[in-house]
DNA sequence: CACTCGTGGGA
DNA sequence: TTCCCAAGAGT
């Protein structure tokens, strides 16, 4: 393979045919951030109205700085990787009280801010900032991969680390953002994950797997571990017409959104007993289970859950932190106001 | 390093 | 239904 002859034909490919996305009507650093930042791990088709929404409300990075958290998550419900959104508003007021709210431009200085690792450094020092710096992502790694045949699993990081390299060497100096974001339309919309369209691939001609009609073996990854699947129980304990809404820890699965109080199912145990154990070790309080108002089953990255949510009522005692902010009464038509996982807002919507 | 973190779409 | 996986980063 010529390095210099592919980074070159795939530039002319994408000066004709660059996907027209909002994020790409600017190299506001801002705007490049914010698409980045909501596009990892998420799917372009559904970012675009997320993105719109965002830019609405926070235009620039002042006032995101002005935010607050549930304003934020509010905005990134729904998107999931709910971290994304508390490391923006962090990064946001950082740049804007320790740096005039501008961002740095070297790749170095990128990474330290929250949220900020190799890949959307990467793409703001090269898209934003014109520098000759790679940005690889999952496109990348299937792109190259296939282009070399590369043997070493990718989503290992001594993988990674060679692709990096290996990509470095076909950067064409002063286009490095083209360049990357090309890779990425070619990976998004000609050299699929399955079926891909080599017909139609404009470095095709350079291409191993394509040589030898290998495309379905690379890139090459290391398997994945079975996920487990949980029995999960959550109560909506009503008092007059209000429901008891907690809000979670702000690490961790879903941190720092409302949910309806509740627990994972012990062994031996059945789901009224279990929901009434969870209320007691969460909240210090007797309730008494009513009828259950439906299932809902919901995968997450590893591991798989099936929620029974159950009316229920308070026997004794009274929910230990209300006076926190962390544990509200809520009338049902303004659950909308308190950012929840999916499986949560789906409850909160049979109540109405 | 291995593991964690959401959701939705397509085969 | 089940599985993969999509512009990754934090711990």
């Amino acid at each position: 393979m010529n390095k210099p002859d592919v980074s070159r034909e795939l530039l002319a490919w994408y000066d004709r045919n660059a996907r027209g996305l909002p994020w790409r009507e600017s190299h506001d650093p801002y705007r490049v951030w914010v698409s980045e930042v909501m596009l990892q791990q998420t799917r372009v088709d559904t970012v675009i109205p997320y993105y719109h929404e965002w830019l609405a409300v926070f235009p620039d990075i002042h006032s995101l700085a002005d935010a607050n958290e549930r304003q934020v998550m509010h905005l990134w419900e729904g998107l999931g990787y709910y971290s994304r959104a508390r490391n923006m508003l962090k990064t946001a007021q950082l740049l804007v009280e320790q740096q005039a709210g501008c961002f740095p431009d070297l790749v170095v200085e990128l990474k330290k801010l929250p949220g900020i690792g190799d890949y959307i450094a990467g793409a703001l020092a090269s898209i934003a900032f014109g520098q000759d710096e790679v940005a690889l992502d999952g496109n990348g790694l299937r792109v190259l991969g296939r282009l070399v045949e590369f043997e070493q699993p990718v989503n290992e990081p001594a993988g990674k680390a060679a692709m990096r390299t290996l990509m470095q060497k076909m950067l064409p100096h002063g286009r490095a953002g083209d360049f990357n974001q090309a890779i990425m339309d070619l990976g998004a919309t000609i050299c699929l994950p399955r079926n891909p369209l080599c017909a139609q691939c404009p470095i095709r001609e350079h291409c191993l797997a394509f040589e030898h009609a290998s495309q379905a073996q690379f890139p090459q990854r290391t398997k994945k571990k079975p996920i487990p699947q949980y029995i999960v129980v959550a109560a909506v304990i009503r008092k007059g017409g209000c429901v008891l809404v907690d809000k979670r820890k702000a690490n961790g699965l879903l941190g720092g959104l409302w949910e309806f109080p509740g627990g994972k199912q012990e062994e031996g145990e059945n789901l009224q007993s279990a929901l009434v154990r969870e209320i007691k070790e969460e909240l210090g309080v007797e309730i008494a289970v009513q009828e259950s108002l439906g299932t809902y089953r919901h995968a997450y990255t590893h591991f798989k859950v099936v929620v029974t949510a159950f009316s229920a009522q308070i026997l004794k005692g009274e929910p230990a932190a209300l006076a926190a902010d962390e544990i509200q009464w809520v009338e049902p038509d303004k659950l909308e106001q308190y950012p929840m996982g999916k499986v949560d807002r789906l409850i909160a919507h049979s109540l109405l």
